[in-house]
DNA sequence: GGCGTGATTGATTGATCAATCAAACATTCA
DNA sequence: TGAATGTTTGATTGATCAATCAATCACGCC
């Protein structure tokens, strides 16, 4: 039973820190909703924020089973498995009447930098999901542009999904989200119809946006290191 | 004095909303930064939520004038202001060290739909984000392709910018934003030079990607329509 | 000088916050 | 049967929460 219990707690506080933020809920509530006591609950968490450790760390086991892996089932077409698991996010938007997105972009956004744990598994998060799409776009091979930076492209997927849940959650709409994946359709599609008329005039001259911009094009991975704040006194703006 | 009193609650109320989000940010403490009493917080502010939709409208207002005016101020070039507005966030993101982006985003996926009055001024915020942008690409005429959904495009830049910045913040580092600005460059690069041949071969076909996504091109302008959950019972994912 | 009005003070409210604790309970193995 | 370990109970802690209140202050107008 023991198990159960903490499993219990870990849905509540998922589902709670998902929708009202990390602050935004009480642990009193948490207790309540999954029929534990206070004790019980500091039993299994220390504290709150090994709570939200907890919460996190089952996000991360959760994100290939239930996310990457069903995208990546649904076809065997790599860059078809990119829009099913935009796809994934949003039935999760639709069931939920716009409610529920990521749920690791809103906590991803409100703790910022202030405890170092949950940023590190957040940025975890986020390195495997980019990594995973990053790989099926690898698999892609010469359907892609060769010099297209494949890191790059999987965080601009990732980018769009958050920042289109993020519009839709706020409108109460699909539509937001359908736009910005449509556009970021329009987008692959276009590098795919780029590569294919590449093959044939193979050797031929780059492109002008590649030439513009190839000095950001496939960069070396490099570990993202922290900067820190050089402002000498904040102004409003 | 009055007015010095109001704008230095707002100052502070909406730098820590900012960084710690309206639920992680106390009252009292925005009275002891302000330099403000308990009962002259409330006598401006009836509530904290006022005090938030001040904050909101505020950084409406100044969302013209310190945002996107300066984008449009820095080039004649339609384009360029997109990605001059880009640049100013990541100039943000750069003097706070990678801890302030947008300060409306966090507020977005905090509050959620709890309260409608919010919900509907971060609406707004976005509207008019998006509304400019898409005026700037509808400058840009032919130099895009025709049958371009601009308020489609415009949404892709504002989601890829708050996804970016969500990640940068993550990361503590730069590159996540200048990864997914590249690609979106690459993108409307991409438009460019594909109206720019389109405009040889006028009448020619269209691209294979614009045939594959026609349904979702240049959709009317509809309001965003709320929509209700449907979902008989919550299950963890 | 007296009055009115809005701004300010700061103590105080009850509620809720995260967290603690000793005691009771359940389960397992000796 | 009984000790041991792990789990659950629920009252309780002090701190902090948003919000209220009567009282005082500064200042313009008549």
């Amino acid at each position: 039973m023991a198990v159960d219990t903490k499993d219990r707690i870990l849905d509540v506080a998922a589902r709670m820190f998902h929708e009202q933020g990390f602050a935004g809920t009480g642990v009193a509530t948490i207790q309540r909703r999954a029929g534990v006591n206070s004790g019980s609950l500091y039993h299994f968490f220390p504290s709150k924020e090994a709570l939200l450790i907890g919460v996190l760390e089952r996000h991360l086991e959760q994100l290939g089973p239930s996310l990457l892996d069903r995208a990546a089932a649904a076809t065997e077409d790599p860059i078809g498995r990119v829009f099913a698991l935009l796809d994934v996010y949003r039935e999760r938007l639709r069931i939920s009447g716009c409610a529920r997105g990521c749920p690791v972009g809103n906590l991803a956004l409100e703790v910022g930098d202030a405890k170092p744990r949950v940023r590190a598994l957040i940025d975890g998060y986020f390195s495997v999901w980019v990594d995973e799409v990053r790989g099926w776009l690898r698999t892609a091979g010469d359907r892609l542009p060769a010099g297209l930076d494949r890191r790059a492209l999987a965080r601009l997927v990732l980018s769009v999904m958050e920042g289109a849940v993020m519009q839709a959650r706020t409108a109460k709409s699909l539509e937001p989200f359908d736009e910005a994946v449509a556009q970021l359709h329009l987008y692959i599609d276009g590098l795919l119809s780029q590569a294919q008329h590449g093959a044939k005039e193979r050797e031929g001259e780059r492109s002008r946006a590649a030439r513009l911009y190839a000095h950001v094009v496939e960069r070396p991975s490099v570990p993202t290191e922290p900067v820190e704040a050089d402002e000498p006194e904040w102004r409003a703006w």
